[in-house]
DNA sequence: TAGTAAATTCTCACTTTGAGCATAATGAGG
DNA sequence: CCTCATTATGCTCAAAGTGAGAATTTACTA
């Protein structure tokens, strides 16, 4: 009488190599569908936990053993991809997890980078081209488009809010705001596989090459978890080496935030919170001086409440003084 | 084949009245169990989204209608409460509602205090006698407890952190840590439900009246959430009228923070992240000079990526300066 | 009319940010 | 060997933000 349910099990697994976060992908098991993230369905008996079910999926589709893992969500709309397979209802319990460069090799799959699933969030460069040449006016076009006076004064507010506005800046965490109102915009692929009878065309070829199912919306959902962490938890060494530069974690926390930092500040921050001790050692490849390599203070977990890269209020635009 | 899975939706739903914050219960529709949270299965036909799942099964159990729902976390582990009910699994999705006291009146279903079933966590009074007589010294067998130095070190880092110590403090948000190590070193109920088989002697009864299944751990997550979102989020006015005093404002988050604030400082975090707005009016009501209502100025959401009720490093002990 | 209870205002001594300038150490190119 | 470009590190400064409390108001109560 009752629909079969079913649960799968998938994960973002993020890394960053040479300034860019990058995402584990791998092909669609199943064949007939574009590259995924890696996922597999819960099994009610041998899964012990949830947790444990994706470690093996992923163990099984890319060999790689996770250690950072931490859940994300869990999506079960019925009219949004995935769900429906074959008559059964399907949810989908996303996670994140986060490895080292170093194990990037041999591994199956391929890492794709994050930006380029998602190309408005990176703003290192400034704010990117798609976002002032395609989205904004697209999204422009949206708010003008509503029905009246009061869904544009909404649609607006909306934008503002998750996109910025002189008056709103960027929040760099709405990752997730920002996907679902170009999803519901239609500005993104995702939408009209989701409802076919649409009428209105294709968005732009180009800035769009979704990934299977809603795994574009748990990579993105994986991405503001994680810039939002980044804050109150040392999540970056999970995804650095050893011991590393400074600026080397610098570099790697502006990656996956998506914009630039102020050097002095930055260092000043990490020294004071105790997050990182120097090991004498000098790395001398750097193009100029030589800079000493540093080690995550492990300890500095035991003595804070609430460790974390402090990202200052971001040096572009601030909010306005009271 | 393979067992049947089938997935639970429940909601803490919280409110703050008299200063307390609350979590309305239901007696359990089964019939058989203690007090539960409301709840129910999902329907893979019926319900078009998780969330709408929900609110139906709310709105059928206590005749509320939700505003503010929001998503907690996905429980799935197998030999832990709920599951395996009659020989399937059974995962539980769980929500955070937030409602105004107002509609506490003429529901059904009865508004039990937070921290009736979480004593340990409210420390506006200073640290609450449960912790000091009762659970530091069991924690500190469990520590002692443990098989080798490595596992007793561990131990004592787990405690330190999650129940702070001179050189940790307390973290409000780490509700749910602190409930997991309780669970963990069985000072819990709910841990001699799941495994049956142990030898230890049951917990205290009374600081220790758990709700039905794994609610009580829904119940932390919630909190710690709330906690945690109540910083950059205007979470708070869901659970406030239209209108209040300051004090009447402050006195909200301190319950559900569980720590006392400085008052003057408190009112200027406020009034400089222009939260909230005067209406003339005065409430005279106070025992003293009457008072200003205000109320929330919802343009703020316009205005800042991430307005809350900035809660300073909290008056109590600090961590350490560099 | 004095006393009590809050509400509101202000101070004050630090700390923490946000921005830059200045110096130091290397490798590359002449 | 000297000069430059390049990156590492130090240091300074002014502007905000914090943590604690004192001082002033305005009602209500006895």
């Amino acid at each position: 009488m009752s629909r079969e349910l079913r649960v799968g099990l998938h994960a973002a697994i993020v890394a960053v190599t040479g300034e860019q976060p990058r995402v584990l992908t791998v092909p669609d098991p199943a064949g007939d569908l574009p590259t995924a993230l890696p996922f597999g369905p819960l099994d009610p008996d041998q899964h012990r936990t949830l947790e444990l079910g994706l470690r093996a999926w992923v163990q099984e589709q890319t060999g790689m053993e996770l250690a950072y893992v931490e859940q994300l969500y869990t999506f079960g709309d019925r009219d949004r991809a995935s769900s429906d397979a074959d008559g059964a209802r399907v949810l989908a319990v996303a996670y994140l997890a986060l490895v080292r460069e170093r194990q990037l090799a041999e591994e199956r799959g391929a890492w794709e980078s994050v930006y380029a699933v998602l190309p408005w969030e990176d703003r290192r460069e400034g704010e990117p081209n798609v976002l002032r040449d395609h989205i904004r006016p697209r999204l422009g076009a949206w708010v003008r488009e509503g029905a009246d006076t009061a869904t544009r004064r909404l649609r607006r507010g909306r934008v503002d809010i998750t996109f910025g506005s002189d008056s709103a800046g960027w929040d760099s965490e709405r990752v997730l705001d920002r996907f679902e109102l170009l999803y519901e915009a239609g500005l993104v692929a995702e939408a009209y596989r989701d409802r076919a009878g649409s009428t209105r065309t294709q968005p732009d070829p180009g800035f769009d090459e979704p990934l299977a199912l809603d795994h574009r919306r748990i990579l993105a959902t994986a991405l503001g978890r994680l810039r939002g962490k980044l804050k109150y938890r040392p999540l970056v060494f999970e995804l650095l080496p050893e011991t590393f530069t400074l600026l080397r974690l610098q570099r790697t926390v502006e990656a996956l935030v998506g914009v630039r930092l102020h050097k002095q500040n930055f260092r000043r921050l990490v020294e004071r919170g105790r997050l990182v001790e120097g090991t004498g050692r000098l790395e001398s490849a750097t193009g100029g001086r030589p800079a000493e390599l540093f080690r995550f203070r492990r300890e500095v977990l035991h003595e804070r409440p609430a460790p974390g890269v402090g990202l200052p209020g971001l040096p572009p635009k601030r909010s306005r003084r009271a």
